[in-house]
DNA sequence: AAGCCAATCAACCGCATGCAG
DNA sequence: GCTGCATGCGGTTGATTGGCT
């Protein structure tokens, strides 16, 4: 397939976007829409390319766009999106009102991805340490359960699953149990997890069968 | 104060996908 | 079914910023 010519032709402007180029795309689209990306620029007189625009507007000049840092919520509602779906930037955009799949890309690799290598590290280290810990003390009666309170305690962005309990009634009990249930279930219980996630969705009025599959 | 380095984030690039003709 | 165009998406780059020496 022949690949459309795109912006480096006919010397249109590429780097950061000066204020006034902003006004003149808010301008348009406020007044026209718009309907046609790869038109709009030499309509409204910016020497861009049509997706040098939809980015800019879609990642920064949209006026629903939340700016500032991410809440705690949102950060553990990316992540355990992140692991239903993977690196599926839009489909988790499209689950946090005013954020951007480019602002969620770059906040996972700056901050989140870091935090969860570090504490798999950690946790998997402390895990280790307390199997050994049993194996050399086997009289000893330390239970499944004693090993998971320490890798809990050290993986810091581990869920908290009531926070969608209040938007999703019908699901209230099964959530609640899947909240109850981890306290006594090992790291393993993240296959619940994204059970749990996928009811999520599901409840949202999103397809997410659509997205997953 | 200056230089270096790492972190951050806006923007770009190229592929994938959808759709009309 | 094929072709070409428009748009969406995810990976990557590079400019900027801030902290450290």
């Amino acid at each position: 397939m022949v690949r459309a010519p795109c912006c480096e032709k006919m010397g249109l402007k590429k780097g950061p976007w000066t204020q006034e180029e902003d006004q003149i795309l808010i301008t348009f689209i406020q007044k026209y829409g718009h309907e046609n990306w790869r038109a709009l620029p030499k309509q409204a007189g910016l020497l861009r390319c049509g997706k040098s625009c939809r980015l800019r507007w879609t990642n920064y000049l949209r006026p629903d766009i939340k700016r500032g840092n991410f809440s705690e919520e949102e950060e553990q509602i990316i992540i355990k999106l992140h692991q239903l779906l993977g690196n599926r930037w839009s489909a988790i955009a499209s689950r946090l009102p005013g954020r951007t799949d480019n602002e969620i890309k770059n906040f996972w690799h700056t901050h989140l991805k870091k935090r969860l290598e570090q504490n798999n590290y950690l946790a998997s280290t402390i895990t280790n340490k307390r199997r050994d810990e049993i194996t050399t003390n086997a009289s000893q009666n330390i239970d499944e359960h004693h090993i998971n309170q320490d890798s809990q305690n050290i993986v810091a962005y581990h869920p908290t699953y009531c926070h969608y309990q209040e938007d999703i009634q019908s699901n209230k009990e099964e959530n609640m149990q899947y909240s109850t249930n981890y306290e006594h279930k090992d790291m393993t219980s993240f296959n619940n997890d994204m059970v749990f996630w996928y009811n999520v969705f599901m409840s949202s009025g999103n397809n997410a069968s659509d997205e997953i599959s």
